[in-house]
DNA sequence: TCATGAACTTAGAATACATACA
DNA sequence: TGTATGTATTCTAAGTTCATGA
């Protein structure tokens, strides 16, 4: 077969040009000129629609559903008095309407709204119709409630009962805070928030302490009925109070010692805290690492005076164990402390949140994800990394960039000190950013999934890898025809963007040799990392796959693949060394242009998404059978989402107490068994007892014992399931995907088509990330 | 055109917290 | 009530993508 394809005289000259080009890594990557049409006038199209808000579903969407509400407002005015209001209203609206144009363009700096201009997007959502996403179909939104309405009584009891203790601390603490002061006047300033509404804090409790508030679901933000920034802002305004700076570092008691070579040896303090950062770790197998010692022992060294630089010159002479232990008595203390302790804590943290934990964003008050600068530590990579152990420096505010509203309130620097900039750039999201010293990348402080900011650019996402679905026969259609190009180019990437799109493997950025471990995706992939099998466990055209993918996972897979692909890859990887890449003409940014021309908004990253979503969608119509119970249902959505995580590849490490709690489960169940069959036994005795006595009573005792085997039965088929499913998932982490790649939509649909809660599949965090999707989602949803 | 770096998403591990059970 | 275990949250590393400037 190989004879044949390579006889075709078109192949013949285009393995004469490969041959002449001769180099195989991608320092000889080739600069072919693309001989083919360059799609310009669709270059030109997309340039003007270029906005990171101009996703046309997502515009369509709101000025669809903007043009509706404007309609249903003409439409609801029933009464003289409403028509005035409305006449004041439209009156108003003129004269606003240039000027929200030019807050949209950021012609003037933000100011707070006073005015009730933006009264139109707070109509009753009962009245409200919209369009949803794709279809015609008319759309209510309802009103999602913060708290589960079926939390169980009795933990609710609990919770009551732990809450009204506590409450007051938190009512302190609520009102005490001066940003929480400003931003409740700055709430209550503007007409968007209603000031009628209780407030309540993270917990759904009730801040201003009445009962009566707490029994009524607190109407949340729907960001995703509002029209959008359509210039590429971020933002028009935003306030905090900036980042919580790390502990001062506190120096050890004097008992507790460090020895050097059996003699005890007192460190100053630069010295003494790096020690203890290897110290709180050495019970973890990264201190029995040569690269990690190697690294921890060089910069170690930098923080000692000369004198202990000169004594301590070998660090297996060290001796940390004092301190070890001295972390670990700390951290039982902490365990055992007392309940009144515990809550001192807990407030403590209570009020770092409220005070730190929230920002304001275009007048919403809004959680920040990560409001705690990263403290001084030893750097921990992943896999072989070549830099694990180094230590991370303390980061000061000289070395911390503020970004926020320039009408805002600056956050201040502690006392003493200086940020190192204070910036107002709307064109991002950040709010804190620093520079760290390991790999000189920068970090940054961001907000909540859950935020507007977030939530909006994850919900693009999904309409994008909707977008693909549209085309993604067409696209199949050419690089299955771009396998059999001239040009090597063209086939290397249609043959990288086939593993893509079927093993939805990641772009695979090409990275600086010995700044990070070594690993791989479907671009960077190198000969060493494939074998081909002409025939392999009765399958022709085998592939075997094993490399090191993101964080030193290992994707291992043997795939059958289609003829084409076989040879190509056999021609790929002739006259090349292990090391040599596999894909040597091509790299992500040769092919997200590709697919850039393909599809507005497409890159290799959307792939992952699309095929993640799209294998929930099938898998859930096909696992799911309407005659199951919900343990059963729910052991179904999770077998979906596995065949997901497979696909993505997302693995865990075997929990260490896994085959423990697998033989506890297992000894329940057998328990259940023994008293199913006891319970069994007891009905046949009762049944033999009713055929003697015939009386009421034996048929009743008939009756109970009948339900109780019904009931054991029911517990004994949850106990199996719960088995299963935990053994089924063992090395597999379905988190990821269902955070990052499932369309929540898709489940949201699934749990109102079976009549699941919600709660089932999304726990609170999730929930308050995904409230747009289960706001929005009905259950005939398609993705 | 390419290299670089900024910005943002995705990732598993570690830790904190809640719940079940003895 | 204390302990074991499971789940949620936090942490931060490690990716992808895109803009920018030489």
């Amino acid at each position: 077969m190989a004879v044949i394809w390579r006889g075709n005289t078109q192949d013949r000259l285009y393995q004469d040009t490969i041959s002449s080009g001769g180099g195989n890594s991608h320092k000889h990557k080739d600069k072919y000129k693309d001989k083919e049409h360059k799609h310009k006038d669709h270059k030109k199209d997309r340039e003007r629609e270029k906005s990171k808000y101009g996703n046309s579903d997502h515009k369509e969407f709101s000025e669809k559903k903007h043009r509706e509400k404007e309609r249903i407002k003409h439409e609801d005015v029933s009464t003289d008095r409403h028509k005035d209001k409305h006449k004041e209203k439209d009156h108003r609206k003129e004269e606003i309407k240039p000027k929200k144009e030019k807050e949209n363009g950021f012609a003037s700096p933000h100011r707070i709204k006073t005015e009730p201009d933006n009264d139109h997007f707070y109509h009753s959502p009962k009245s409200l119709k919209r369009q949803r996403d794709n279809d015609e179909t008319e759309f209510k939104p309802k009103k999602i409630k913060i708290e589960n309405d079926r939390v169980d009584k009795k933990a609710k009891k609990r919770k009551q009962d732990e809450v009204r203790g506590n409450l007051w601390i938190l009512y302190l603490i609520y009102f005490s805070d001066p940003l929480r002061e400003r931003i409740l006047m700055r709430l209550f300033l503007v007409k968007d928030i209603k000031p009628k509404k209780t407030q309540k804090n993270k917990k759904g409790e009730v801040a201003d302490g009445k009962k009566k508030a707490k029994k009524e679901p607190e109407e949340k933000w729907k960001w995703w009925e509002e029209e959008r920034a359509t210039d590429g802002s971020k933002w028009r305004f935003l306030e905090h109070k900036g980042p919580v700076m790390a502990a001062p570092y506190e120096t050890l008691p004097s008992k507790v010692r460090f020895f050097y070579d059996g003699k005890q040896m007192k460190l100053g303090p630069e010295a003494e805290e790096v020690a203890t950062f290897f110290a709180k770790m050495l019970d973890h197998e990264y201190t029995t690492k040569d690269a990690f010692r190697k690294n921890f022992f060089k910069d170690w060294r930098k923080e000692m005076t000369s004198e202990e630089k000169s004594k301590i010159t070998d660090l297996k002479k060290c001796n940390f164990n004092e301190m070890g232990e001295y972390f670990k008595a700390q951290s039982e203390a902490r365990k055992a402390m007392t309940k009144d302790d515990k809550l001192k804590i807990k407030v403590e943290n209570e009020r770092l949140l409220q005070e730190y934990g929230f920002c304001i964003m275009d007048n919403h008050k809004e959680r920040i994800a990560n409001f705690r600068i990263e403290p001084p530590g030893l750097f921990r990579g992943r896999g072989d990394h070549p830099k694990m152990g180094m230590l991370k420096r303390r980061i000061r505010p000289e070395d911390i960039i503020i970004n926020c509203s320039k009408d805002s309130k600056h956050p201040k620097p502690p006392p003493g000190t200086k940020w190192k900039e204070l910036r107002h750039d709307n064109k991002v999201t950040w709010l804190v950013s620093w520079t760290e010293n390991i790999q000189g990348s920068i970090k940054y402080i961001m907000l909540n999934p859950s935020s507007r900011i977030k939530a909006e650019k994850d919900w693009q996402k999904y309409e994008t890898a909707r977008n693909l679905k549209k085309c993604v026969d067409r696209l199949r259609n050419q690089y299955r025809e771009d396998w059999k190009s001239k040009e090597m180019r063209i086939r290397q990437r249609a043959v990288a963007l086939y593993f893509i799109d079927k093993l939805a493997l990641r772009a695979g950025n090409e990275k600086e040799e010995g700044e990070s471990a070594d690993t791989v995706g479907c671009c960077s992939l190198r000969v060493e990392h494939i074998n081909l099998y002409p025939e392999k466990d009765g399958q022709e055209f085998v592939v075997e796959f094993d490399f090191l993918g993101k964080d030193s996972i290992r994707y291992y897979n043997k795939v059958p693949v289609e003829k084409r692909v076989f040879k190509n890859l056999q021609l790929f990887m002739e006259n090349k060394q292990p090391e040599d890449d596999l894909f040597d003409r091509l790299n992500t940014s040769i092919l997200n242009k590709h697919l850039q021309e393909l599809m507005d908004g497409l890159t290799a990253k959307v792939f992952r998404t699309y095929n993640a979503s799209i294998t929930l969608q099938q898998q859930l119509k096909e696992l799911t059978s309407p005659d199951e119970n919900l343990p059963a249902k729910i052991l179904s959505y999770n077998r979906a989402n596995r065949a997901v995580a497979i696909l993505c590849n997302h693995q865990r490490a075997l929990p260490k107490t896994f085959e423990k709690s697998m033989q506890n489960l297992q000894t329940k169940i057998d328990a259940k068994k023994d008293q199913l069959s006891d319970a069994k036994r007891d009905v046949k005795s009762a049944k033999a007892d009713l055929k003697v006595r015939r009386d009421e009573k034996s048929k009743k005792a008939v009756e109970t014992k009948k339900k109780a085997v019904e009931r054991l039965e029911e517990q004994l088929m949850k106990l199996e399931v719960q088995a299963t499913d935990r053994e089924e998932n063992k090395q597999i982490a379905l988190g990821t995907s269902k955070l990052n790649y499932l369309d929540p939509r898709i489940s949201v649909a699934w749990c109102k088509k079976w009549g699941i809660p919600i709660e089932k599949i999304y726990n609170k965090t999730q929930r308050e990330k995904f409230a747009w999707a289960i706001d929005m989602a009905e259950d005939d949803y398609e993705f």
